[in-house]
DNA sequence: AGCGAAACCGACCCGCGAGTCGGTTTCCGC
DNA sequence: GCGGAAACCGACTCGCGGGTCGGTTTCGCT
């Protein structure tokens, strides 16, 4: 239902080396709006960390608002990628898509740290609009999973459970793994986090015990596939 | 080990009219902060929304930072007070301790939707020492937590699993479904939220089939106790 | 009543940072 | 190699909001 997402990233066509300054000011923006928070990233700071001045940043995002959403929107492009790809690579089994889907954003997440404290906390600092803006990314693949998840409750693979709740549980639950390790709190590898967390979901789903399924699959050479279509 | 945290507030002796004001100023700036965000919610506003004027509100509070300190210390007090209790009232079962433990924290922000949002989003917002602030407390809660279940896992109650990611799962759980609650994306009545949750958190463990306690103890007249020492 | 301190008021100060603008450089098409 | 547009620069403006301060009210106490 909830099928109006914006599809993409409207580009229209740009000198490459625009294209390359703009990526430089979006990473630049996504790494100290993480850092410092919204507010306390300056423009004229940003445009410094990405190597031009601010009436170069001015040029390519009319407003700071504007910079923000971008961010936001780069991300949130990358993980529908992501988890997209991640969904088709594990089959039919509903139970296996959902797991799939958390284990893509985890990854994704994983190897950008800044980008998860940007979509969780910025989200308030920069007035309501951008607030709902990651509230819908959030429900969108909350959606994705919960529908995995209804599949696989109609089918008999879990025990009774809400799926829309049980997949924003699970979201909220790898969030905060995430950000606790993201912030050095949690000393191990994201490897092992990954397999624990996997475990964690899928007890608290009561689905099958764990062992019917092969233990490794790709591991972790499944991060690739989305770039090759 | 971590037994180093701050007691509670420090109440020098004031004038009751003081005390009160202190309050009203802490309440609306917990709400501005939670609705604006903190770099938003300005100080003339905050004063003017709890009734009074800048001066005054400057009289109580010597800084922005101080006041957001003072309602996450507020926050924190208030929490660690009815989880402790939560936990004494739940008797000696580790699992029972740990999952009252989650509960009340459930209850408690869900009765006092703001909260949630300051503690979530308003870390990063504020600078460094507040945010580090913040981590603290919840680590507190973790810990808290993932004693409780380390003492399960000996006794053999739970399946196999790392008690410290457990319980920063759990309570990441708990957080995504309120903060999506109070935000009026779960159309679920607090209590049953609570009991879905409770299954799920509990199924994560591996801890017996549920049904060996009984379904239903105090209910909802559990969250009154606290205040009768 | 009346004194002193606590509590409160709101006009003012001032630095900071978002946004502007005229000018300069880079590059594409011819 | 040249015209013109796209891309970029950085000094400047200016409003907003955190913080100050001298003055006023409220209250406890004797």
């Amino acid at each position: 239902m909830p099928a109006d997402a914006p599809p993409a990233e409207i580009e229209t066509a740009r000198q490459p080396r625009a294209e390359a300054r703009r990526g430089d000011l979006l990473a630049a923006a996504t790494r100290l709006f993480a850092e410092r928070g919204y507010a306390a990233a300056g423009m004229d700071q940003i445009a410094r960390a990405a190597g031009t001045s601010k009436g170069g940043l001015y040029f390519h995002f009319p407003t700071k608002q504007a910079l923000l959403a971008a961010v936001i929107g780069r991300a949130a492009d990358l993980l529908r990628k992501r988890v997209a790809a991640a969904m088709i690579a594990a089959g039919d089994d509903p139970v296996a898509r959902s797991e799939a889907a958390l284990a893509a954003l985890f990854r994704t997440l994983a190897k950008h740290r800044p980008l998860g404290r940007v979509l969780a906390a910025e989200s308030v600092a920069a007035g309501p609009e951008v607030r709902e803006r990651v509230e819908r990314i959030e429900d969108e693949f909350v959606a994705l999973i919960a529908a995995e998840l209804r599949r696989a409750l109609d089918l008999g693979l879990t025990a009774p459970l809400d799926p829309e709740l049980a997949a924003r549980a699970w979201f909220g639950m790898v969030r905060a793994c995430i950000s606790a390790w993201a912030g050095g709190r949690i000393a191990a590898p994201p490897g092992e986090l990954e397999a624990e967390l996997r475990r964690l979901l899928i007890r608290s789903a009561g689905a099958m015990p764990t062992d019917v399924m092969p233990p490794e699959r790709a591991d972790r050479g499944g991060d690739r596939c989305p770039d090759r279509p």
